[in-house]
DNA sequence: CCTTGAAGCTATAGCCACTAGAGATCCTAT
DNA sequence: ATAGGATCTCTAGTGGCTATAGCTTCAAGG
């Protein structure tokens, strides 16, 4: 039996968010010791590893979810996990073509100022402002601007 | 002078989503009209295209409104709107590169089940159950996961 | 046995960049 | 005058957590 600290220990997820994990539902909730505390057997353990890594992988919760779910039916068919699998590659696949296109641009507004812009006239504020100079579309990005959320 | 609907019309960006520019502090209060609707003028118009645009190239709110104060400023140097642009494309960089690693292990991981795998014993699980099997660090990609927050 | 300090508990609030909805008011055209 | 779209404020929700406060429990040392 583990309590929390060593789960979190074990499977590198932190304390508060394998309790996260137990409120929404995609980890059971486990036993609790005399004095209320959280008891996990082995299986607990395994699946939480799955989720992590699963996190690693870039899966969303209920992405995840569905995967546990399969894992448990009595005739896990390939079918559904290959069908996750593969939407979740397309996924990564069309953010990595957006970021692409961002860093073309970047790339070029970064390299059209020399820090010898005329006063009032930097080229990063020019080209910042009009998207007509761009040579993507990158279109819409949708998550950039995302920082490290789930950082310490 | 406009109204905020043709603001957003203008400039692409939802009605909503100018309401919380202002609320923020990104953009600055308007006038109002008699019975106190906002009317914005060319000037806001113009800043509100500079961060639609800003942020379709992945800038965070905050590094923003630092490119908009380094506008203001009687001696805009390119200094720091330089080294604001080159942390954004060395993000993205980043940003990338994990993504890469990801694209390899997921392609390896849906490569590996043809949809034929033993009962119970999906190479898709169990790729997603054990990193050991990954040929990648992968490691940590702190906002993967994310969905288009921002979508409709 | 008793104390100490780490680890655990619940509950609440915050993060980012928005979006959605309720219910009231305003503006414009007919 | 009236219809109906646009706008107003306010609140709450999204995902995937993290942080804090104020408590209780556990394990080791004296
Ligand atoms: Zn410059
Ligand atoms: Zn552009
Ligand atoms: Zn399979
Ligand atoms: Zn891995």
């Amino acid at each position: 039996m583990f309590s929390i600290g060593q789960m979190s220990r074990q499977s590198g997820v932190k304390v508060p968010t394998i309790r996260y994990y137990e409120q929404i539902g995609l980890l059971p909730a486990p036993d609790r010791s005399a004095g209320n505390q959280r008891r996990y057997d082995q299986a607990a353990l395994q699946q939480l590893r799955f989720i992590r890594h699963a996190r690693q992988l870039g899966f969303h919760l209920d992405a995840i979810a569905g995967l546990i779910e399969l894992q448990s039916l009595p005739d896990p068919s390939c079918h559904d996990a290959r069908r996750i699998a593969r939407a979740q590659l397309s996924e990564v696949r069309g953010r990595i073509a957006r970021l692409q296109a961002l860093e073309t641009e970047l790339d070029r507004i970064a390299e059209g100022c020399h820090g010898d812009c005329g006063p009032g006239d930097c080229v990063v504020l020019a080209s910042v402002a009009d998207h007509a100079s761009c040579v993507t579309a990158h279109d819409a990005p949708p998550d950039l601007g995302d920082s490290p959320r789930g950082a310490p």
